[in-house]
RNA sequence: GCCGUGGUGGCGGAAUGGUAUACGCGGUGGUCUCAAAAACCACUGGGAUCUGAUCCCGUGUGGGUUCGACUCCCACCCACGGCACCA
């Protein structure tokens, strides 16, 4: 057995394949296209950890399959460069951030290369790169001049130890019910403070339609329909005092069992008739205690709280009824109107706080098929009682009836609502694109004109200053604020200040995979023709922490530069799955508290990328999550050394019969199985192929062709060796890398068998076995089946009833 | 509570209506060796009669459909993920 050096080898073509950009993608090529997209990484850290090549792996061995295949294909790569953990470390040490994401990306690059990803180098991007953040800027102002991009005030995420406003996709909540930060998990809580927002509530419609013409998983479609939160009913108004005051509800029908009206303590009405209400330090207290109250405790309680607000009362439209006013923290201001119509027959919260103050029930629905209802409380649909005429008719009919009536004395109209708020779009931090915008006296003006290119390429990018000290401050403006020199401008002859928020670290990745179709252009931001061939993008591969993220931002981003015609696509990601996490060998999350991780880099140096490459594959599958096994990777080394062995078997003999068998259907079955991401089987198919082929004494040269070609994605250094050294190629030349060479085909006839055994089963249950002749009919399967000796026995005096032949497959007798 | 995904050997997993546990890890026994490691070979779901063999049980639980169910249907249990006073 000769000796097989995975260092010498793969440092040989690491260097090799990028010189010649062997993974280069056409723009325009007369092939068909496909466009492979994995998540880009945010570089941290000194190089790749195991998390990123449990991701990059499998879509590298796809896109390599693809290229084989004859398809022209995009992959490529870049770096998600802004962000909190270079600024956090450049503030510990004092290394400017820019200069610590250059090192690490080095650092990263390398890792890339050394795990031998096909990736197109030529068009890497960095979204701290002023080349690019010019174009996320160019974009930022799109939404401005759209009226998307609002400065507002409203209830915002505050994280004091991250000193920065959080979007609300970016506040989790903890097992205790905690809201914590998305990043670094540390606490936030709501402030009212004025900051950018993006609008992306006026697109909930378009991207909650979208889903219905994406392959996502399901779960994926299910998490984001959650997040928009589409609810169908009505706004009706109420008269309150004289005035006319909405509420949304997703029950109308239910509108004769209003007993009650809540308003959410922090609503302006309160104010505003201040002075009719009579027990205004009752009122107040309240209003008071629930502004102490964080969410968390407002949560923690079992009870609903509340107080009566006397002096005023609502008029009930529809059934022409005064009720009381409560205020109650269980409504909440930013969702609806922030006043809601109290039903508690058939509302549960409504329920609790009716019970606990005593408020009128009023009944006005049952169940359609009940006897007799216990419970008072029912939530579902049914027939209408204690409604006047409407009584007996159906809940779903009365519903349009109410609204239809409603409409006509103006007081409603069938409405819908949504969940998801607007995107705060600011952070009070440094190492961030800084949003092209400047205070004057007539209120925001773009630093320049999107339509005008030249006005474009004189203000943008709008860089960000090297400043001396980049630490956030305590009161939460901006480090840029510091910078008056940056700062204090002139705009038209009057002064003038510049915005001194940056943009969240989400802003370059909304719209990176549109930026690696056409990398280097200076005059736009893609060209269209070129995004008319590559978009969208036809497998998108990343993580589930970004599917009410990142995946829900870009294609926001997207469907509105699509309604600008920019984008010639409607949705970014034909296809998206999410992968599964690796876990440390004890089963627990790997961390770098808990030094429990593997080092993929350590790994390649002692087995290399090959084995860990393939070992990854066969661990088992891209969306599942288990724990990383140490021994595998020696044994996927092992069968790496067998096949650099086996060439030496390769002569110009032919393939004995069981070998030809064995290829044919090896190819047959990866190829099926690589196109349905099933790496973890396609390694195996290898395993059974490679044991075969250690028996034989001769492997002929077709086969073995045929063999390195299906090996290669998974092992592309070794099988370009082999495949150098098989041909006898003496210089490289790019056009003979084994990774231009097209897919091997294979020939259903050596797969097929002439005889095969089939199990024969008596009343379901396997009995014996048969040998027969593909093709046999079955009256010649029967007579088979019949006169086998354990058959006859089982079967001795007893009538068989049926008898099931399904050809090629089985024989089940019933008795 | 609601939504989603999933439950198969000691472990990672394979099989989407036709011989359950492919491939691999681990384990047991053996060869080699003074010995160990490495390498190689054999066995490896549980149980019973017995040691050619034969039979029973077995894919979270309980039902159902079918000649035949890990696979399809109904109900339930559990785990993981997301959302959560959303009117």
């Amino acid at each position: 057995m000769r000796e097989y050096n995975h260092k010498k080898i793969e440092e040989n073509w690491v260097e090799k394949w990028l010189r010649d950009n062997v993974y280069e993608a056409v723009d325009f090529s007369e092939k068909p296209k496909k466009y492979i997209l994995e998540e880009f990484p945010y570089p941290s850290s000194n190089s790749l950890h195991a998390g990123h090549v449990m991701r990059y792996t499998v879509p590298d061995v796809y896109a390599r399959y693809l290229r084989m295949k004859g398809y022209n294909v995009l992959f490529p790569m870049g770096w998600d460069a802004f962000g909190l953990p270079a600024e956090n470390y450049a503030i510990k040490t004092g290394i400017h951030p820019a200069k610590i994401t250059q090192d690490t990306i080095v650092n990263f690059k390398e890792s890339f290369l050394r795990m031998g990803y096909g990736i197109d180098w030529e068009r890497e991007i960095d979204t701290s790169d002023p080349n690019y953040y010019k174009w996320t800027q160019w974009l930022f102002l799109k939404f401005f001049e759209n009226g998307l991009a609002e400065y507002k005030e409203t209830p915002i995420w505050w994280c004091e130890e991250l000193k920065t406003v959080l979007a609300e996709e970016e506040v989790l909540t903890d097992k205790d019910g905690n809201k914590i930060s998305e990043r670094g998990l540390k606490p936030v809580e709501k402030k009212m403070l004025k900051q950018w927002v993006l609008k992306i509530p006026e697109y909930a419609e378009k991207l909650l339609q979208g889903l219905d013409t994406v392959d996502f998983p399901e779960s994926i479609k299910a998490a984001q329909r959650n997040w928009i939160g589409k609810s169908e009913g009505a706004n009706i108004s109420f008269e309150v005092d004289g005035e006319s005051i909405e509420v949304f509800t997703t029950r109308p029908d239910t509108i004769f069992g209003v007993t009650f009206m809540v308003f959410a303590p922090e609503h302006p009405f309160i104010k505003k008739v201040w002075d009719k209400i009579e027990n205004q330090s009752d009122v107040n207290d309240y209003i008071e205690a629930s502004k102490n109250k964080s969410d968390i405790e407002r949560q923690a309680e079992k009870d609903k709280t509340g107080v009566e607000i006397k002096g005023i009362k609502a008029k009930v439209p529809f059934a022409e009824r005064e009720v009381p006013i409560f205020i109650a923290d269980y409504v909440l201001m930013d969702y609806g109107t922030g006043f809601i119509m109290a039903v508690p027959a058939h509302d549960e919260r409504d329920y609790q706080f009716a019970k606990k103050y005593g408020i009128e029930i009023i009944e006005v629905i049952k169940p359609e098929n009940a006897e007799s209802q216990d419970e008072v409380l029912f939530t579902g649909d049914g027939v209408m009682i204690n409604s006047g005429e409407y009584s007996g008719v159906s809940s779903e009919e009365f519903k349009k009836i109410v609204v239809e009536n409603l409409e006509k004395q103006g007081k409603g109209n069938s409405a819908v609502n949504y969940k998801i708020r607007d995107w705060v779009f600011s952070r009070q931090r440094y190492w961030g694109e800084p949003i092209p915008l400047i205070h004057t006296e007539e209120g925001f003006k773009a630093v320049c004109n999107t339509q005008n290119i030249k006005e474009v390429n004189e203000n943008l990018p709008l860089e960000l200053p090297d400043v001396p000290d980049f630490s956030p401050s305590d009161d939460g403006a901006s480090p840029l604020e510091r910078n008056s020199e940056w700062v204090n401008i002139t705009y038209e002859g009057k002064p003038a200040k510049r915005e001194t928020n940056t943009m969240p670290n989400w802003a370059g990745s909304c719209w990176y995979y549109i930026r690696y179709v056409d990398p280097k252009n200076d005059n736009e931001f893609a060209d269209i023709e070129k995004m008319k061939y590559w978009l969208p993008v036809d497998r998108y591969f990343g993580g589930a922490e970004h599917t009410t993220l990142h995946l829900l931002y870009s294609r926001f981003w997207h469907k509105f530069f699509h309604d600008l015609n920019l984008v010639p696509t409607p949705e970014p990601y034909n296809w998206r799955i999410n992968g599964g996490i690796l876990l440390a060998p004890d089963g627990s999350k790997m961390s770098k508290s808990k030094d429990n991780g593997i080092d993929p880099m350590e790994l390649v140096d002692k087995y290399g990328a090959d084995a860990l490459r393939t070992t990854i594959c066969f661990m088992g599958p891209y969306d599942e999550t288990y724990p990383y096994n140490p021994n595998i990777i020696k044994t996927v080394n092992k069968l790496i050394k067998n096949v650099y062995s086996l060439q030496e078997k390769v002569s110009d003999e032919n393939s004995d019969e069981p070998t030809l068998k064995a290829y044919h259907s090896m190819v047959k079955n990866i190829s099926e199985m690589i196109e349905n991401l099933k790496m973890n089987t396609a390694v195996s198919e290898i395993m059974i192929f490679i044991n075969h082929l250690k028996k034989v004494e001769v492997i002929g040269k077709d086969i073995w062709e045929g063999f390195l070609k299906v090996f290669s994605p998974f092992a592309p250094f070794v099988a370009e060796e082999l495949w150098q050294e098989f041909n006898g190629f003496s210089e490289w030349k790019k056009e003979n890398s084994m990774h231009l060479q097209p897919w091997p085909g294979f020939d259903e006839k050596f797969i097929q068998e002439e005889t095969i055994t089939i199990p024969v089963q008596i009343n379901g249950k396997v009995r014996t076995e048969i040998v027969i002749n593909c093709g046999d009919t079955e009256e010649i399967v029967k007579e088979k089946a019949l006169s086998d000796e354990k058959v006859l026995k089982l079967t001795e005096g007893k009538e068989i009833k049926k008898f099931i032949y399904v050809k090629d497959k089985i024989v089940n007798l019933v008795l």
